[in-house]
DNA sequence: GCCCTAAGATGAACCGGTTAAGTTATGCGG
DNA sequence: CCGCATAACTTAACCGGTTCATCTTAGGGC
């Protein structure tokens, strides 16, 4: 193995004959430089293939170049049978990319996990933390801020007591919008399958069906979920078991409603003669399901991308980051309803 | 903000009355501290919430506990459709968080990019690092190795000049147990749609299809894909255009058996009953499609946690981590074949 | 009561960078 | 030709830990 020496600013600037400061210089894009030593250097730090140590670095300057996303789910759930990181993922990926930050994915599934997760950020591994996704009432973003560290949440957090800016889209809006087209087109008998009621995102769209619905004096029909593909084949059933006569069910996310096609064709339904279904997410498989399905779309990679745009802001130390930012949704109609 | 003034050692000794030394000695869980002053140490560390400074400790003790998986995609490619990597990545977590390392996510798409995870190993950002699937004749690998640093591969890397060790699944065995079905089964026309020539994950796929076909001394038929939906529905377009008689299809992956499904459903042949489909992979919606998929199970969850389990070694420096692992492949036979 | 030993605490060097303050060469006006 | 401003480089003080050699002190044996 050819374990050679790391060379360090000390060698380098030895073999340019300069001292450790120019070096250092050169290497930063100092212009005070003179441009024959500025080569000189540059060839020295070529031949000798140096790297700057990061932790060297970042010990005095105190910043790492490098991001914490949060995926506060065990490891072997997050990227099951979810699209919904993924697509977060992505967003903040890319755009953290052109800023020439390292994203750092981090699941705090277990306790122990959650603890090391905060030891990490307070050890000041990374210059600021993203959270995917909050469930219930997680007290880990607000602990993180006051303890300086720059935090951003996708989803609004449940408690508030130190705020933390957060990326949300407009849920209601979209819920809205989605039982509207099912008025239009005639259905009178709506169900829905609610999200999990410790996420706020289930909590708002389900908030937005009982509003919608009221406002159109339809009853309501409630089964829960937690957004899975098999807790929506169980919802399903279960509402038709509550109700043989339902027109229409709307789903809190796209692998709930996708579990509802599949009990509905157990039980003989046609979709969308019999009933209609509508999902909430737009995912790419939803394009392709039998019938496709027609959802509310929530830009989930602009999500992440927003995030990590206000993050990198909120470390540049900018103080107009707003506290809230809400991305519309829209509606997406295809075969399903 | 509470921007509170994070509390160093220092702070921590002049608080417990005690030398920093000491203070560096129980933090660490040493055994020649007296009881009495471990307690009044704990204390402090508690009462100034107190959390040591990643980079000052890495900075002496050149380690920093956290692994890098490199993705050598874009960013942009790595989520979406593709059910591989997030298999890859929850494998890798569980093992490393056993271990209480921490996973630095890259994706290494763009050649920006790519220079910067070199960077980043070489900086010594991260103590080992893992390559999720390798495209090409990637130098990055053996770069790094020769660097010093430990690596290991998912996927036998096609340069071996230093050699990297890796971890890998038996392709032939799977392929062949996929052929001898379909032959067994009374098929004689079987076509295959291959993966991306520059992967050996396609390349030794193919190598199976050849070598079993001309073994039982039946006719080929080859059409290439990369791995996508998309491009295994041309494929089989292709294929039944150069023989509308085949009766069977192996694709290289369940994605691109999907997009086979497709083809045939759209050119009116019913599978099985008039053409067999086997995929390869085991993706979690390959038992949710129509039929299900018949295909060869990969064990790409453990493949993570061997990769994981073996770099640890590395690090720590175990001379016997050995140059190759091949996990084996099953075939799970359901309705399409 | 004295010396030796060992457990346990301390002082100080060091890791590899950054940067403010200090020093030296260079150029310009008078 | 001198003095001074300025550009360009060097010196040295940090950043916050770890660790080894050194020192202190309490205890045991004779």
């Amino acid at each position: 193995m050819t374990t050679r020496e790391r060379p360090t600013l000390e060698a380098v600037a030895r073999h340019a004959g300069v001292s450790r400061a120019t070096v250092s210089r050169v290497v930063n894009g100092s212009t005070t430089v003179a441009a024959s030593i500025r080569e000189a250097v540059n060839r020295a730090v070529d031949e000798l293939g140096y790297v700057p140590n990061q932790a060297a670095r970042s010990l005095v300057t105190r910043q790492t170049d490098s991001i914490a996303l949060i995926l506060p789910e065990t490891a072997n759930r997050v990227f099951s049978d979810d699209l919904f990181f993924p697509a977060i993922i992505r967003g903040v990926g890319s755009e953290l990319e052109a800023a020439n930050k390292q994203l750092v994915l981090m699941m705090a599934g277990s306790a122990a996990g959650y603890a090391r997760v905060e030891r990490y950020a307070v050890a000041g591994h990374v210059d600021g933390v993203m959270f995917a996704s909050i469930h219930g009432a997680d007290p880990l973003p607000g602990l993180l801020a006051r303890r300086g560290i720059p935090v951003i949440c996708s989803g609004r957090p449940m408690i508030a007591d130190p705020p933390v800016p957060y990326v949300d889209v407009d849920h209601a809006g979209g819920v809205a919008a989605a039982l509207r087209h099912l008025i239009a087109s005639g259905r009178r008998r709506i169900a829905t399958i609610a999200g999990p009621q410790d996420m706020v995102a289930g909590l708002e769209r389900l908030t937005g069906y009982h509003d919608t619905l009221r406002a159109a004096a339809l009853p309501e029909l409630v089964a829960t979920g937690d957004f899975t593909r098999d807790s929506g084949i169980t919802a399903m059933r279960e509402l038709l078991d509550r109700d043989p006569d339902l027109d229409a069910v709307f789903a809190a996310s796209d692998l709930m409603a996708h579990g509802a096609l599949q009990a509905l064709r157990e039980a003989g339904r046609r979709v969308p003669a019999d009933v209609a279904v509508i999902g909430f997410d737009d995912f790419e498989i939803s394009r392709y399901s039998d019938p496709p399905l027609t959802t509310v779309r929530q830009p989930i990679g602009e999500a992440g991308r927003t995030m990590a745009r206000e993050l990198l802001r909120l470390i540049a130390g900018d103080p107009s980051v707003p506290p809230a930012i809400i991305l519309p949704t829209d509606l997406v109609i295809r075969a399903s309803a």
